[in-house]
DNA sequence: CAAGTTTGATAAATATTTTTTATTAATTTA
DNA sequence: TAAATTAATAAAAAATATTTATCAAACTTG
């Protein structure tokens, strides 16, 4: 079967002789009689009834003309997607921290899928160590994600910092002093898991700063931490930008420890391969996104 | 573009090398090569990265793997369609776990030769990652196994679950009694090698419920296991649904060691591939014949 | 109703394309 | 660094498709 047959097999369907057919597709009566045979052969069933002038379909044939639109337009809207004159085509697999595709990767992705949108983002959002390995693996395309990373063939591009903050629920009745090393140990703290560079930089900024005693509990989803914090388990250590909303509504509110957290520093991270620039394309409308969004002290742009 | 090519591509796709392709399409790589190049040309856009030692999908490729997916599946319902409703032909090869394979595969095989006459089939008797293995590379069509596998076009489904006994040959005098940890100790074992589930889960499971000098030694095929136990060299911790017959005429006799192994789950697994949908025939089979087999201890069906 | 017209089928020659064989270059593995 | 494996390539061979020329059958029409 091919689709010269199919497409041809579609013409006599439709135009009702093989001549017009024919003429249609700029090739000869026997070449359309020739492909229509093949094609019965391949299904082993008949498609016209030829013992009268005009050609007829067959029942099967008429089952054949719905499979044969299908292809069609397959076929057509095959075409539509790779041949698209549009620079970016095909499926394109972000990747994205926590921090990012909760705070302005939403925005970001609807520009996105404006501007190329021939082409289809798969969003793969997980922490950074394991958005480096898919880099690496070439499991993703591109990544936001804190960094820069170093690795031979992964380019890194600094994009934004965002500094951490202390925040519970105000039922705890924590805010609205200097908390002591005391204070602090008495406290649980939700942050993010064991393996990531927040965790492993915050656990003995912690330690140092407050009480020996302090219980750090490592959370592997930064939704999660921050509904547990809302609801009074504890404090979360999490990046301002996360939860703007909660702390204007009132539902959490900034805890005085007497010291500062270390920011995050977000990049744009992406595997240096000679193909045509995808991931470049991606990065230069993300950079461009981040400049345009209005200043706030949550997400600090770095140019 | 051909039907060809995008079979060929698919192939490329899903077994990660040209060469393997051409093998399974009964074709030589250059051909395979000549049609990738055709179809890139007409879709005017790369689809492979061949830049390193082994091909990537590239963004384009990834998306026209989709549509190549629904063009072979739309080629496999025509063909069901046109030709013969639920013919199978051809050689069918399928795979079956050791214990499946003693089992009831034997009357199920029965069955689906006269239900498919015009089909060869191919047994593939092997542990269940060999099994698994074979799925993967497409040297099987269907396995029968332990189960079920996580893989990403892998298609398991629950079939049975069949307890585990520990018997000897009624020479030894070990039954009749609760078995103490010495008891035990004295006792060599015979089991499936030590690269299986059953290995792996029995293993600590004896050496926790036994004495901890436990003599459990693998062995390659269940058939030679059971003739080493009924021969008197030990006891056997095997499947009760392959020695049926041995329980029945008193060669071999279930010893009372105070506790329960856990039991074997088996599924039907296969590649999800856009073909004829073979594997699913033999599958449906399967699950009928199974399902209408007298109820037994030893072989629960899970529907 | 017979002549003219149109239809699709067919055979042989031609043109095109696909596949194979043999080889190369590049990359990975031991 | 040597051996093995990968895909690309060129030229020859094989397979396939198309055209030209012709035919028989079926409609049209005067």
């Amino acid at each position: 079967m091919t689709f010269d047959q199919i497409q041809s097999f579609y013409m006599v369907a439709t135009l009702g002789t093989y001549r017009q057919a024919a003429e249609r597709l700029n090739a000869t009566q026997p070449t359309i009689s020739a492909r229509i045979v093949a094609l019965e052969n391949y299904l082993r069933t008949s498609l016209f009834n030829r013992s009268g002038h005009r050609v007829v379909l067959t029942p099967q044939g008429r089952l054949f003309l719905s499979y044969a639109e299908k292809f069609l337009e397959l076929q057509a809207s095959v075409l539509k997607m790779t041949r698209g004159q549009d620079e970016l085509t095909g499926i394109i697999r972000i990747g994205a921290s926590d921090t990012m595709a909760i705070s302005w990767l939403p925005g970001f992705f609807s520009i996105l899928r404006k501007r190329y949108p021939n082409a289809v983002f798969e969003l793969h959002v997980g922490p950074s160590y394991r958005l480096r390995e898919d880099l690496i693996s070439r499991e993703i395309d591109l990544a936001f994600m804190i960094g820069p990373i170093a690795h031979a063939d992964i380019a890194s591009l600094p994009l934004c910092v965002c500094p951490m903050v202390i925040v519970a629920a105000p039922e705890l009745g924590l805010h609205g002093r200097l908390l002591t090393k005391d204070d602090l140990g008495e406290i649980d703290f939700f942050t993010f898991e064991r393996l990531t560079r927040p965790y492993q930089e915050l656990s003995p900024y912690l330690k140092v700063n407050a009480n020996s005693s302090i219980r750090l509990n490592p959370v592997n989803s930064l939704q999660t931490i921050v509904m547990l914090v809302e609801m009074g388990l504890g404090a979360g250590a999490v990046p301002q930008v996360v939860i703007e909303q909660q702390l204007k509504n009132g539902s959490l509110i900034k805890l005085d420890t007497g010291f500062e957290l270390p920011e995050l520093k977000f990049s744009v991270s992406y595997p240096m391969s000679p193909d045509m620039g995808v991931a470049e394309m991606v990065r230069d409308l993300s950079m461009s996104y981040l400049k345009d969004m209005p200043k706030q002290d949550s997400i600090k742009i770095i140019y």
